[in-house]
DNA sequence: CCAAAAGTGTTAATCTTACACCCATGA
DNA sequence: TCATGGGTGTAAGATTAACACTTTTGG
């Protein structure tokens, strides 16, 4: 391939999944689109990409843009390239996705994009394939899980182990029994109990935990 | 983002990495890289995108020219997206991977472009990201057998227990216990024994099997 | 008859699953 | 004191891993 293959006029957009856990639910960034066609529907955050930046640098920007924090670890999804999946033309998107939490990681919601953290609970309908994307990005997760600790950064520095088995079960969409999440979680061994305040709450205190960063780190980088 | 936004002057080009399992040695399909820079360096088959043709159409177009055959069944890998990774220019590399066997699908390499399944087993350099693309293919591939059968694509429509075992051990890059591995497989239930009449061969005869086409699909879609 | 490759079972250890009650706290 | 949510152990069943010899065949 030379120089002169290169102008081919397909246009390359980046576009992210970037989810965060709050109130017990599964959330994603979303904006609302502002072009038409489908102006005023919901979409993920998205930009095209520039010939001088990598795709890493675009997801920052995208980020910035619209959370205004940068400093997210993502993973590249999926190229999604059919003819016909943007009305305006000849569009390839690559999608990356990655996990955040609402209070470790400062994030200033941009109003004029109309950003925004939407549940999934209740299945919104988003405009062109990002439904498509939603879904291979939780499938993606769902499967690393199996491999790999999840939580780090979608957690709270310290959290119950109550939060711990609501996350998985959300992303796993299956419930667990309470005393083999436990044992299974603390035989891996990635985490270390704090203490034992928590946030005022009816009931009995529960047991903080944190992930111990090189633990979590290796696993995270091997798998189990 | 709208038409005017199209016109990035980014090159996308479309590569594969296709596997065949051979003389008990795993092997990619190559050709010699008739441009500069590299000019006669091994590379993946690759092209550039048509606006008016799917990805999928594309890795048609690859394979076809490069073996005769488009009907091999491919997934999408990884687009490759690093701003100098191609000296030539900006170009986004959308990288598939498929499975192919030599006596089953019709192959006719064509020699004007040096294509050619070349052994991994001593691990042959290849110019640009090339490397990569392979490397990320196979632990895809090898992920992927934890959770779906593999086999149907690699190997001829009879094999022995003990190909199968070479397969696996040679994807998996581990050895098996022949016993167990048998016993696992048959549990499996997508084997269906056939005839005992093996091609000739110093010693025991082995017993042919061949894959369950439903059952084998049902588990390639839903794994295990 | 012997070299070469195919085929075959059992046991111990580990992992997984199912299951129900007591504990600490704040209102 | 009671309602709320947190915390704990065990046993049966399933799965995995380790292990070595016999069978069939062609040369």
């Amino acid at each position: 391939m030379n120089l002169s293959e290169k102008n081919q006029n397909i246009g390359i957009s980046v576009s992210i999944c970037l989810f965060c856990y709050n109130d017990e639910e599964k959330k994603v960034l979303t904006v609302e689109n502002k072009d038409q066609p489908f102006k005023g529907a919901l979409i993920l955050p998205n930009k095209a990409l520039d010939p001088n930046k990598s795709l890493e640098e675009i997801c920052s920007e995208i980020l910035f843009e619209n959370i205004g924090n940068s400093n997210i670890y993502v993973e590249q999804l999926n190229a999604f390239g059919k003819v016909y999946r943007h009305p305006n033309g000849r569009i390839i998107d690559i999608s990356f996705y990655g996990l955040i939490n609402l209070e470790k990681d400062k994030v200033i919601l941009n109003e004029d994009n109309g950003a925004a953290f939407t549940s999934l609970e209740s299945f919104p309908e988003f405009a062109f394939d990002h439904n498509d994307m939603i879904e291979m990005a939780l499938k993606r997760i769902k499967r690393r899980m199996k491999y790999r600790p999840l939580g780090k950064n979608l957690l709270p520095d310290q959290f119950t182990m109550n939060e711990l088995e609501g996350l998985y079960a959300s992303f796993l969409t299956k419930k667990f029994d309470k005393r083999n999440f436990r044992r299974r979680i603390l035989e891996m061994n990635f985490l270390r109990e704090v203490k034992k305040v928590q946030r005022n709450t009816r009931g009995r205190k529960a047991i903080l935990y944190e992930f111990d960063p090189k633990k979590y780190n290796n696993y995270s980088k091997t798998g189990f």
